[in-house]
DNA sequence: TTTTATCCTAGTAAAATGGTAGGATAAGTG
DNA sequence: CACTTATCCTACCATTTTACTAGGATAAAA
């Protein structure tokens, strides 16, 4: 029961975009992979996804850096957990055409079910403009 | 981001042993596996696991059946989740002894940590004994 | 004595995880 | 124009986890 380091790193990414957003020219994956403490390369993939998932966008084509794709205030935590996985389901039956014969009559699926509500909601109420915001308010301005 | 078999199907048995809480005889392992349309020799492991985290016993030794260990209302869906996995941690850093160099201003850490409490807390105030219940409540009294 | 259900240790195919490698493309630099 | 370099794109891969099955020992009951 956890979350991969891509979710994470992703995370992480988009969190130090949102802090540079100021930045017309944009950060480039090289300086994003030097704070994060990733390899560009592996970087490369996370960045793929997130792109593919509408989050990013980069500035002026090859060579150039990266910035958010909408408002830091319209990205969520869910959104970018969608750019790494499908719809969160924390048991198989939850999913969206997830068949189970005894689906009617579950009272544990309807545990599970609000479990999986709650996380999601956790994560759908957590924006990335809130979250720049805290980290500016702490005492290191340089990690997270 | 998902539960696993073995906490699932160990939940499922613990509800059935709930449910058959007032059987002297306790319930075979046969039985729940018939019941759970898990093969014996794979419920074999759940139970096992259910036994050494103490959640179960054994009524009387070889050839007779399993028994709730304590009070269905003092057993908590946590304490199953226990039995198959570590303390929950959604991410690593969230470890008891987890280390990460940049943990005293992570911002990122606090919304995890949240989230991971958030997680436990929910399994925490679950009981069996409102678990089954619930399920008597329903309408079809012998599927969950 | 035979049956059978618990108990215990191994093994294992398939999938997921967390990456690395290689090279194509194109933008900027000397 | 040649060269460098950062994005882009496709493979590949080792390790770990997952979800089991298999085999047999033990002991209680029939």
């Amino acid at each position: 029961m956890k979350f991969n380091t891509k979710t994470r790193y992703g995370l992480r990414t988009m969190l130090e975009l949102t802090l540079n957003a100021s930045r017309e020219e944009g950060t480039l994956q090289k300086e994003i992979a030097e704070n994060q403490d990733v390899s560009v390369k592996y970087l490369d993939h996370i960045i793929a996804d997130l792109k593919a998932a509408g989050l990013v966008v980069n500035v002026g084509g090859k060579k150039s850096g990266y910035r958010l794709n909408k408002p830091a205030e319209e990205i969520t935590i869910y959104d970018i957990y969608l750019a790494f996985e499908d719809e969160l389901a924390i048991i198989d039956c939850l999913k969206i055409d997830g068949e189970c014969p005894r689906k009617q009559t579950c009272v544990l699926k309807e545990y599970w079910c609000d479990l999986n509500q709650s996380i999601r909601s956790s994560m759908v109420s957590q924006n990335l403009k809130e979250l720049a915001e805290k980290h500016r308010n702490a005492n290191d301005k340089n990690s997270f």
